[in-house]
DNA sequence: ACAATGGGTGAACGTCTGTGCACTCAATCT
DNA sequence: AGATTGAGTGCACAGACGTTCACCCATTGT
């Protein structure tokens, strides 16, 4: 026996979540079937319910697995902050920040088209579970940007407002990214803009609530 | 006789779009079937034909109509700016073009869903054909900035970047409005939010290439 | 008045869909 | 050693799907 029943049952469970996320890739999880997935998957139809009750099941799956990676990426650009005892400027934090987002974005690819995607067509229950992940990965962000140092005049709510804008442009950006693979050229201008709308964005934060009219 | 002969097929038509624009609200074009919308119109499936070659090219003309009802939007935002001849601040201008956002968001609800839900999970030509829309919107809104006081600073290159950021932000905006439909206080929450977002967004450009570090 | 047009019909096709049910048989438990 | 479990099988079903084709018949152009 060179394999335990248990890990022969996970090894399918991977097969099909590896499956699913290449299948949907042009479409959508509500345009994917059941059978689609058992097809290439190498299973019969009916085998799938072993795994999943259904295919919203499967992609709350996905969502859980994609925010790993997220997440993943989220403590890379925190070690990148936090990183020395000296103090770093904000224009170096902006530009490893990216480059991090970049490259765990090539990494991971399916994953980040997967939230992208579903995250505004997905079934009813899918797109819940991943407006909620973004909601907690904003909550996290806030309270990095609270230690960082220039917050003074920031507020509990000026620091919501603030993580949501940064949010919303790194998913975009990643978005644009996604749909750029494989033209070098398109990739760097985006990084480029990227970094750019990052820093406007921290020195308006900065300016916030001193430099108004 | 009470209608002509094109007269009817328009109705028709619009009866299609219609229905076709319902059914996708809660999936997507791509999990939308022909049968499904000849039977919410109330015709046979053949009948379909009759108006167009296939679900895709459908969606094409949702989008056509979807930008339409954008464009109106983007009309108005600049009515409010080029208001009266005496300057405004941006704070006066940043309040009324969100004002303007909501109520077109409001008004339109299915158009700025349809565009927010296809612009990632469409089919392949409607994504291109509304990445497309979107990238004439930013262009005409650099154009607008350019003639904004106190962009002395900012190069071309800049303005698209600023522009790219803005329209983001907005349509962000749009898709939270959309989604948080009949909570009224969620709803000021977010115009609340989305105002200020483009406060920071300004204030930090009109910093910019003078307040770097 | 007559012919042509074209929006809408209705049946039929082959294919794909989700799901139910009885089954096998190797890995596991007792 | 013997009983149990459970992942995967195979078949069958009813329904939805896109598309074809020949067919109406009211509106239109002549």
């Amino acid at each position: 026996m060179t394999e335990t029943r248990v890990e022969r049952k996970e090894r399918t469970r991977r097969a099909i979540l590896d499956a699913a996320l290449e299948l949907c890739e042009d479409s959508s999880l509500v345009a994917l079937s059941l059978r689609q997935v058992a097809g290439r998957v190498g299973i019969v139809p009916t085998g799938f319910y072993r795994h999943f009750d259904s295919i919203e099941a499967l992609g709350l799956a996905l969502v859980d697995e994609s925010f790993v990676s997220l997440r993943a990426m989220l403590r890379d650009v925190r070690r990148v902050e936090a990183g020395g005892t000296a103090p770093v400027s904000f224009a170096a934090i902006v530009d490893r920040s990216v480059d991090t987002l970049v490259s765990h974005v090539h990494a991971q690819r399916a994953h980040f088209a997967f939230i992208a995607r579903e995250r505004t067509a997905g079934p009813p229950a899918v797109r819940e579970a991943i407006r909620h992940e973004i909601e907690l990965c904003e909550r996290e962000l806030a309270t990095d940007l609270a230690r960082l140092p220039g917050p003074d005049a920031w507020s509990a709510e000026d620091l919501r407002i603030l993580s949501n804008l940064i949010v919303t442009a790194m998913v975009h950006t990643a978005e644009s990214l996604i749909s750029s693979a494989g033209r070098p050229e398109a990739e760097r201008r985006l990084t480029q803009t990227a970094r750019t709308q990052l820093r406007m964005v921290i020195i308006g934060a900065l300016h916030w609530r001193s430099g108004q009219d």
